[in-house]
DNA sequence: TAGATGATGATCCCTGGC
DNA sequence: GCCAGGGATCATCATCTA
């Protein structure tokens, strides 16, 4: 199990993630663990249950699992914290869990869903079906390996970042891979004469092929005309292929409800998918694991950029064409914590092989707050607090609360819990007494936004920027998942250039995810924030080397090829600029991506750039 | 003077009704 | 398909207070 001991702090539980490491780093290991765990799975795989249904009932039954390489390893982190409890003490439960899904399971739904997504992507249906039956419909992986290989000689660009092999450890061959640009060019020498046939004869329809060619023009070349379909397929996937089957119904039936967004400068108007689970999330069963990234993007090093998803309209639209028309990974991070964060990211990570640093985040306020549980009141019916933003109520807001609860002796009237719940969720209340809410306080703040406990405290910040930085910072733990696919890529460590750093998120879910940073190269315009990070590379004993920048500005290109030289480059670049022009709760300059501090977005971009050219250079020279 | 406090809408999206 | 209503949102600024 879990353990919901608040003690199982980050910065004070290094024995575990030791032992999560060393099980990662060998996950092929003969050990009794290991072994018995294997040993499990195979059997339960014998017995014809699927790995995710398994792992399903595993969850259910107390026990995480954890995706690591190629395939699922189950994770007792009962044998690790209690020394090796068993885990075939549970398995009579999973196995009744399982039985009860493959009674329950609608093979319709979820092999409709699964023949969907591959339709989505633009496969031929024949070839998916026959695909399904060899490999079983849960093996998301295997089928789209299998439909890409077959498709190889008809659909050339199809390749995917994601088939690379990341287990190897030499980074010039994959990057090499992800170079090779020859391909491209012959590919669309091949297909040069009738764009609309080529496409076809790609497996795509002639409506969309059409549709594709009208929108982008008929200059494009054909591989940019294919990107242009799959991301439309993959868009669309965000708004149906998430939703659940229970709830899914056929497309004439779903009423048009949302206006239609303003075209960016590509005509690919982008929507938030809802869920807002991007391309998956821990806790979700169904999740893409391929998409195919524009070949501009394919180029290192890895980039992240992240921003608020609810920005003015066109705004991500501009991000995405910035960052070579790489679709943002739209993400509320409700789905891996106890509060709400609905952020895009855009980056060329992997995304298969994802996994979530453990112990997981609490889901729900009351297991995440367990002091406040005895004060809930069974009416307040929230279990997910909302957004964590950098203002908070007022002792004005929470006295009103009290006096206005003081009023009735027994049960509240529905008007006064009208009121209550709507303060609640404006302002992010919990219940500290009896009708006494509270404004969350840093400390839980850091909690829930997974960072370590005091990490923003003391070293000369007061409290209310203490809030403000907290409230500009990245969610560690959503970050940390989308980072996670890096860890068989870089054991050594890695090189990070970190622009608008805060408080140095990206840096703590590099250190939870143990990998080493071998330089961290900052740039954070914030005295105290600088300061907040120095302390926790100095706290958490870095071993690598660590550069301050004041601004973004100061980072020219001369200095930028300098750092590369000193440090051999770097291997991702990452940051969150500023979002004080593009944030709902600005009532004053809520002016977009031209705004005054917003526009800094555009840095980020040009130091991108100029940290891919020199990439280029020095691994021509 | 630094830090804390409290009042200040606009925009986007979703829901539900017609 | 349209529209009104409501919820949510990495905030800003003037004023107060110690």
């Amino acid at each position: 199990m879990v353990q919901n001991d608040d003690s199982a702090e980050w910065n004070t539980d290094d024995d575990l993630y030791f032992e999560i490491d060393n099980f990662q780093s060998s996950p092929k290991s003969s050990s009794p663990l290991v072994t018995s765990l294997d040993h499990m799975f195979a059997t339960l795989v014998d017995m014809g249950f699927s790995d995710d249904m398994i792992a399903r009932a595993i969850q259910e039954n107390g026990e995480p699992f954890l995706y690591v390489n190629e395939y699922i390893c189950l994770f007792s982190f009962n044998v690790i914290v209690n020394d090796f409890a068993g885990p075939n003490a549970e398995t009579s439960a999973i196995i009744d869990t399982i039985s009860k899904y493959s009674m329950n399971c609608e093979p319709s739904s979820s092999k409709s869903k699964t023949i969907d997504h591959f339709l989505a992507m633009g496969f031929d249906e024949e070839k998916i079906i026959k695909a399904i039956h060899k490999l079983g419909e849960e093996n998301m992986e295997e089928i789209a390996n299998a439909l890409l290989s077959s498709e190889a000689d008809t659909s050339p660009m199809m390749k995917e970042e994601d088939n690379m092999d990341w287990s190897d450890s030499d980074d010039e061959m994959k990057y090499s891979d992800l170079l090779s640009s020859d391909d491209e060019k012959d590919q669309d020498s091949l297909y040069s004469c009738n764009p609309l046939s080529s496409l076809v004869k790609m497996g795509f329809s002639e409506l969309e092929a059409s549709l594709a060619i009208e929108r982008c023009g008929d200059s494009v070349s054909i591989a940019d005309l294919a990107d242009f379909i799959c991301a439309a397929h993959i868009a669309r996937e965000f708004d149906e292929f998430h939703i659940d089957p229970e709830e899914q119904k056929p497309r004439q039936d779903i009423k048009k409800r949302r206006k239609e967004p303003r075209p960016s400068a590509n005509n690919q108007p982008l929507h938030l998918p809802n869920p807002m689970i991007g391309f998956g999330v821990p806790n979700e069963a169904v999740f893409i694991t391929h998409r195919s990234l524009p070949a501009l993007a394919r180029a290192p090093p890895y980039f992240y950029y992240e921003n608020v998803a609810c920005a003015p309209t066109g705004v991500w639209e501009t991000i995405s064409s910035h960052l070579y028309d790489v679709l943002p990974d739209f993400v509320d991070s409700k789905f891996i914590c106890a509060a709400a964060r609905k952020r895009g990211y855009v980056h060329n990570l992997p995304i298969s092989n994802r996994y979530q640093i453990q112990p997981a985040p609490k889901l729900t306020i009351q297991e995440a707050l367990s002091h406040t549980r005895k004060w809930w009141p069974a009416w307040d019916t929230r279990t997910k607090l909302n957004c964590i933003l950098t203002v908070h109520a007022s002792a004005q807001t929470t006295k009103r609360i009290r006096l206005e609860l003081e009023a009735h002796t027994g049960e509240p009237s529905e008007a006064t819990k009208r009121y209550v719940i709507e303060q609640c969720r404006r302002w992010n209340l919990v219940w500290v007494g009896k009708n006494k809410v509270a404004p969350l306080d840093a400390d839980e703040i850091e909690s829930l936004l997974g960072f370590p406990k005091y990490h923003t405290r003391g070293g000369g910040i007061s409290n209310t920027d203490r809030l403000k930085s907290l409230g500009n910072s990245f969610q560690v733990d959503t970050v940390a998942y989308h980072l996670s696919v890096l860890k068989p890529l870089f054991p050594d460590g890695i090189s990070v250039l970190s622009l608008f750093t805060g408080i140095g998120g990206g840096e703590v879910a590099l250190h939870h995810l143990k990998i080493p940073m071998k330089t961290v190269v900052s740039v954070e315009i914030s005295e105290g924030n600088r300061n907040i990070l120095r302390d926790f590379w100095d706290q958490t004993n870095q071993r690598g080397e660590f550069i301050e920048f004041e601004d973004v500005q100061d980072l020219t290109r001369d200095k930028i090829v300098e750092l590369m030289k000193r440090f051999g480059g770097f291997d991702l670049v990452i940051g969150g600029s500023p979002c004080n022009n593009l944030a709902g709760g600005n009532r004053v300059s809520r002016s977009g991506l031209e705004g005054e501090q917003s526009s800094l977005f555009f840095e980020f971009c040009r130091i991108l750039e100029v940290v891919r050219e020199t990439t280029m250079e020095m691994r021509r020279s």
